[in-house]
RNA sequence: UCCUCCAUAGCUCAGUUGGUUAGAGCGGUUGACUGUUAAUCAAUAGGUCCCUGGUUCGAGUCCAGGUGGGGGAGCCA
């Protein structure tokens, strides 16, 4: 790249200030380095619109004010190209951050050719091929500023109460619970897995420390293609000596009740870029109901309701409702492109009208997905089967009807983990508890009270069909000292979806790992 | 692995029952405009219609196979 101009880093001014400490800076004459987000023009006027990771703000050059020399230099700046900025911060609650800067002086850094993010729409593919560009954008720096702070959030909830941060290998010598396919690795010749948990380790150092937490990445690798799954995520997994499962669900209460209230009062502007609905965050304070599994499955069928809603029927209505916004969309793009047709419009509202039509089209697109789906979803709730495991969709309608996360639990023993207590009155039960988000969310925390009995565990190890020479260790827990104990396990980009409200994982996690991506 | 939808300009998309020279908006470039918030207005450049084969006088359009992608099921957090 010949072309690429650069002036002397060097030159990097000992007093600059980042854009979000403008506000301190009110009537001063500051530098601001930063990157241009947008940038828009009058006649002797330029708006630039400027990003330096820290915030957002526009700039303002004024022809009479820096001289014909710098304005013809300020014509070349493009989107995403570098530069300092030199002028006075000025109060103005129009702007983003309430601040502008009225330019002197710029000093350019680096002119970009094609920068290839406009401020337009893109589809997943093309942005995931440029995540490491994507990144930079608006909604994208919104949620990753909120995933730094809900992990904040998570060790300073478990640090104040105690908890000691544990970690756990990520090199595995057996696939341990057996189900899911995990990546296989070579161990100095030996056949290793990339951790799928790190729960049986986490109970452990529960041993030796009492109360824990471990924070660290997992790896599944199912062939999966949703908007749920990912192939490498970070999972956080408590476990505490003396809890029982009662004392668990107070525990996962208070903790998602801790960080969706952090985000809310300290995160409110990130949270209006991502344009989330607040309702979630108004009902947090209320009681997360605690249904069993049985009474989730009659909800599930219909059998039972929910506040006087009932499953079957709010999916029903659900498909009658998309069928019927089809139905206005269509009618609606109709009527705008009869408006263009029929002529005399100005150009502007006739580009805003097209750009309306695009819209509605892919809304139409996502509607008509959905309107293949929920007939499926509404077969497998209706013939749903107890004993069963809930699958997505089920989780999806079971928490349609709720405000507040839900706490499912007492599940049947086959469905669970070899490693659940078993319920005393109803041995075919076990102490395990799944967490739903409501909004239609799904599964976000799994967790349980643990077998504390030596002779039952083998049993169930060998129901599972386990190799028992792996878990020597893990008895070796219930032999020396037993305690009760519980723990359960959170799924960190889950969190962070559900609390942003995006339509896709992928978006969580800066460059993510998913069947079919392992670039950027 | 299965079901389903899709692939046209750098990006987002239109392209009628198969018909002659494939279009729009954004972005780029050039110009106009003194306060813009995806600014606006005028002009302009930009194409292996995913690949292979078939049907046809004629394929972006129809058929078969392949490749890549979206959504869902299974599995799960």
């Amino acid at each position: 790249m010949e072309d690429v101009k650069t002036t002397e880093i060097s030159k990097t001014a000992k007093n600059a200030v980042w854009i979000a400490d403008l506000s301190k800076h009110e009537n001063e004459s500051v530098c601001v380095q930063a990157w241009i987000s947008n940038k828009r023009s009058g006649k002797g006027l330029f708006f630039l619109e400027l990003r330096d990771g820290t915030g957002f703000c526009q700039s303002v050059m004024d022809l009479n004010n820096v001289g014909e020399e710098i304005f013809e230099n300020c014509k070349q700046l493009t989107l995403s190209s570098s530069l300092r900025v030199f002028g006075k911060v000025v109060k103005d609650d129009r702007q983003i951050g309430g601040y502008e800067v009225q330019i002197d002086n710029i000093d350019i850094i680096q002119i970009v050719d094609n920068y290839p993010i406009s401020n337009k729409e893109h589809g997943i593919e093309f942005l995931m091929e440029k995540r490491h560009l994507w990144l930079r954008s608006k909604r994208q720096w919104a949620i990753m500023r909120i995933r730094s702070r809900v992990k904040y959030a998570i060790h300073t909830f478990f640090q104040e109460k105690g908890f000691v941060q544990t970690d756990t290998p990520i090199f595995t010598g057996s696939a341990c619970e057996g189900t899911t396919t995990l990546f296989e690795t070579d161990y100095y010749g030996e056949p290793a897995y990339l951790s799928q948990s790190g729960q049986l380790y986490g109970e452990a150092t529960a041993m030796a420390l009492g109360k824990i937490y471990t924070f660290g990445p997992t790896f599944r690798a199912e062939k999966s293609k949703t908007r749920r799954h990912l192939s490498e995520f970070w999972m956080i997994e408590p476990e505490m000596a003396f809890y029982d499962l009662d004392m668990n669900m107070d525990l996962i209460e208070e903790f998602v009740r801790y960080i969706v209230t952090d985000i809310y009062e300290h995160y409110r502007f990130e949270l209006e870029i991502l344009e989330r609905d607040l309702t979630l965050f108004e009902n947090i304070g209320k009681e997360f109901p605690r249904i069993t599994y049985d009474d989730a499955i009659k909800i599930l069928k219909g059998d039972k309701d929910v506040e006087g809603k009932n499953a079957i029927k709010t999916l029903e209505n659900d498909l009658v409702e998309v069928k019927a916004q089809i139905i206005e969309c269509n009618k609606d793009i109709d009527e705008r492109e009869a408006a263009i047709a029929a002529g005399g419009m100005k150009k502007g509202a006739i580009n805003f009208n097209k750009n309306k039509i695009d819209v509605l089209k892919n809304k139409i697109k996502q509607l008509e997905e959905k309107e293949r789906n929920i007939p499926q979803w509404l077969e497998s709730a209706k013939n749903f089967k107890h004993g069963e495991d809930l699958g997505g969709s089920d989780e999806t309608v079971i928490t349609r009807l709720f405000s507040t996360p839900v706490m499912v639990y007492n599940w049947p023993k086959d469905i669970k983990a070899f490693y659940m207590k078993r319920n005393e009155e109803n041995p075919d039960y076990v102490k395990g508890v799944d967490m739903l988000a409501p909004e239609g969310f799904g599964e976000i925390v799994g967790g349980a009270e643990r077998e504390t009995d030596h002779d039952l565990l083998v049993e169930r190890i060998k129901a599972h069909d386990l190799p028992m020479e792996a878990f020597e260790w893990y008895l070796d827990l219930r032999k020396f000292g037993t305690v009760p104990h519980a723990g359960f396990g959170l799924g960190f980009e889950r969190l962070i979806m559900w609390l942003t409200n995006v339509s896709h994982i992928r978006e969580t996690i800066p460059f993510p790992r998913y069947y079919g991506r392992l670039f950027p």
